[in-house]
DNA sequence: TATAGTTGTCTATATCAATAGACAAATTTA
DNA sequence: TAAATTTGTCTATTGATATAGACAACTATA
């Protein structure tokens, strides 16, 4: 053995506060199964000692935790951990958003937040293989699992040959069935760019998160079997409720 | 148009200070495009009007990039973006660190920092199809990019079927190379689970990250062409210096 | 029914984070 | 050269964060 120790403290002065970096561990401590559910939580002074931080900064963590539905905590019997497996989100050549989710929820659906008409930015014309400028359509969207927001999402469509995807979005509730009125039968994810980052105000509200909370980014270009392109998108997930599974692309 | 407007705003209260929300938002407005390298940042009053706080607020943000390497700030003239562009990492079948990064750097590396022998975790024997608490060999490694850490990476091994790839990991700084001293001629990614949250202390000290940063986190396990899995790992990346770029599997 | 163990509440204090305003210092532009 | 623009420094004040200690309230158990 080399030597190394697992350092398992926190950092101050950091901007980012104690209690939300006890938070982000504890979830943690979830999702790897170090914090069994359904069991209780090490009592709060030894969370304090662990962690190296005064019992109440603990508290600040758990009661944040409780407040997100993670945790329950009962006076006198302990803090529980409430089931709390994250979501794995499959990432592959044919991701469909409830087809992926199949037996790991009872329901799951699409919500279209918003819609609008707009010149393409700069990385949307690339992505599309439109130019710089030309109209696109865009269809903000929420995807849902069993009543907890799981993603959002913008995706962006040429206007000229998808005119009205909008409305078939509205009626359809799936971007697959939309794509099928314009002929589009099968389509495939041609490139996905992965990156993660803190939670704007707009991820907070449509997701239902904390604030701090950290987002996955996907931006990702689907295309027609024979290569052409026909949707840019870019979707955020809810680091603490979702994990991306990578299957073949 | 519907109707919907894109908040720039911060949040408040959220246990991640407002300059380090404004940190991570110029980081990604650089990341995006929509502060060009090389140019000069809005000023500093424009941005406080832009993200609704007071100009210290964001003078707090940008002192922390410019500790970062990110931006550098004249007195007079301006606040300059340095060449930030994210590192694109490959993740595939067949994801090689070195092969990954050609072309976007002009030198990479891999440091072995530890290795040990210990027990299989519950999630590590299952990855490698091995009984529960079988010994495996450890490597804990970093991986580095024109002289700067992009990655950091834990890699299990059966003990008994590679015993010593430590030192030949140490020899070689390379897992292919290593492998290859055991027959493994090829290998591919069987499965990649992605996550991301905030850097603990030790990825701070290894990653050479400012407090609060995001690392995106993958699980993967790579077996032989015929299926035998052969390690299990979780990897590290800085989510402001690397983005994730998935090709085939 | 005590007693030990746990979460909940309160007070007090120190430090960090954020706002506010004023002005200095350096650079660019008219 | 003068004015405008921009970053740098200073003081002061407020609110959020973190620590410390004490004790109440509730639960399980010896």
């Amino acid at each position: 053995m080399i030597g190394r120790q697992e350092a398992d403290s926190i950092e101050r002065r950091s901007g980012v506060s104690l209690w939300r970096q006890i938070a982000d561990r504890i979830l943690q401590a979830i999702a790897t199964g170090d914090f069994a559910e359904n069991a209780a939580l090490p009592p709060e002074v030894a969370l304090a000692e662990r962690y190296g931080v005064n019992r109440h900064t603990v508290r600040s963590a758990i009661s944040a935790l409780v407040q997100e539905g993670v945790l329950r905590a009962e006076q006198g019997r302990g803090t529980f951990v409430l089931s709390r497996k994250r979501l794995s989100y499959p990432i592959g050549a044919r991701t469909r958003f409830s087809t992926g989710l199949q037996g790991q929820t009872s329901e799951r659906h699409i919500v279209l937040l918003a819609s609008s008409v707009e010149p393409a930015s700069p990385r949307v014309a690339e992505g599309l293989g439109l130019a710089r400028g030309a109209e696109v359509i865009r269809l903000e969207t929420r995807g849902e699992a069993d009543g907890r927001p799981v993603s959002r999402a913008a995706g962006w469509f040429d206007a000229r040959r998808f005119a009205g995807i909008d409305k078939a979005m509205a009626e359809t509730g799936s971007i697959t069935a939309s794509l099928a009125r314009f002929g589009i039968d099968d389509y495939l994810r041609q490139s996905t760019v992965l990156s993660a980052r803190h939670a704007d105000a707009a991820d907070l509200a449509d997701l239902d998160l904390q604030p701090g909370a950290i987002v996955l980014v996907t931006v990702a270009v689907n295309v027609t079997p024979d290569g052409q392109p026909i949707q840019f998108s870019e979707s955020r997930f809810p680091a603490e409720r979702v994990e991306l599974k990578l299957s073949a692309l």
